[in-house]
DNA sequence: CGCGCCATCGACCGATCGGTTGAACGGGGT
DNA sequence: ACCCCGTTCAACCGATCGGTCGATGGCGCG
């Protein structure tokens, strides 16, 4: 680290040198407005935008951010999740925060799995926004309460790790077979599929096949 | 077979060269079967054979059949319906007819919106199948009698015309809920709530509950 | 005023589902 | 080598569903 001459906060970490962010979101008043509202913010830089994952990624191998902002819906191309997955696969030491203005489960789960740092809403308060880049930058989680909620939630029930097999008898349980004709069609016996689904109950949060379906769907489990 | 390349006939069947099949079902006594039977008809030549849905779109690239014969349940991986889609999408030139043992209408509607260029049912008479097959190498529609009936008759109830009434119940429906619980949220008894169900089964075409939430869920019915 | 449509309810039946317990096998990881 | 996990299967039971009759009342429409 070199010698930062970084205005003294007045708080105690006067370790913190400058996070340099990145900030990705297709809506160019989007960014405009981050950097606005980052600018006046001590102890973090802008150093670059991209509208697009193809950009984010090229102008993160360049510059080497210690966090890219990212928003999950980037209009046509690569989505955010995407982007996120291959910003951490591709460009070592950048954290990504997730800055959105969707909350559901599906991509909540569907971003950390992809290696997010954090996840936080476009309606959270400002200086929610400046801590969680600042804890991403350190590597900390980094989730504003509403969805952390929603985290822990999902830990309660450890859904989504559907098995191969598992996924199989969603994929013909949305077609509205019955469990003998599921059987028949992936080659096993009427106990097997019973078994699966009860699991896939568990898995789901759910105890009807048409709750399983409809949780299936929503989440994307199911093409 | 005489391999007269005479262009313009009036009206015979001199005309047509030879159509090139490909054959696509994951049972392989069915496509014996069907390459037994093909092969004594003057004028259709099977070409190839795919017991999945990537088989057949690799066979179809590299053979460019005319008319590519798809049964639409391959067991697990991906399934006719998904395949047929891909065909179309990637191997121009190739129609995809839709030869399967089941007739609901969801299947139906789901083949055609594919871009099937032809349904029927393997109950069918031999002969149907011939001519379904030159027709569709020649771009017309194939569709045996009993699937031109369910086919008119989606069109005469145009869409899903669902009620109020029916989009409550299939609301309730995708969150899993029994018919107990569904009449108590909607308070009304246990018996209309089933007589809605039925009725709602007719218009998205399926016999399940959980078919009928994944036709809601893929037709946005539902939120 | 009929006529059709929608919504409501009741009763019945067989088929299917949801849940449980118990068991066996093979592959991967420590 | 051991154990966990995924996958497979069997048998059983009560609860629920799917399908089918039939029936009533309200509502708009020509």
């Amino acid at each position: 680290m070199p010698t930062a001459p970084n205005p003294p906060g007045p708080s105690d970490e006067t370790t913190a040198p400058q996070v340099r962010v990145l900030l990705c979101d297709d809506h160019t008043v989007v960014r405009a407005g981050l950097r606005a509202l980052l600018a006046s913010t001590p102890g973090i830089d802008v150093v670059g935008e991209a509208a697009t994952g193809d950009e984010a990624l090229a102008a993160a191998a360049k510059l080497r951010p210690d966090v890219v902002l990212m928003d999950l819906h980037l209009g046509a191309g690569m989505d955010g999740i995407e982007a996120t997955r291959r910003l951490v696969a591709e460009v070592p030491g950048t954290r990504v925060l997730v800055l959105t203005t969707y909350d559901t489960d599906a991509d909540i789960t569907r971003a950390v799995e992809a290696g997010a740092t954090g996840y936080l809403l476009k309606a959270e308060r400002p200086d929610e926004l400046f801590a969680a880049i600042r804890a991403a930058a350190e590597g900390r989680a980094a989730l504003s309460a509403p969805i952390a909620d929603r985290v822990l939630e999902r830990m309660r029930s450890p859904r989504a790790a559907l098995t191969d097999r598992e996924r199989d008898i969603l994929g013909q349980l949305a077609h509205g077979l019955g469990n003998r004709e599921i059987a028949r069609a992936l080659f096993i016996s009427e106990a097997t599929v019973k078994t699966h689904l009860v699991r896939i109950y568990a898995k789901l949060g759910v105890d009807t096949r048409s709750g399983a379906v409809a949780v299936a769907k929503e989440q994307r489990l199911i093409p």
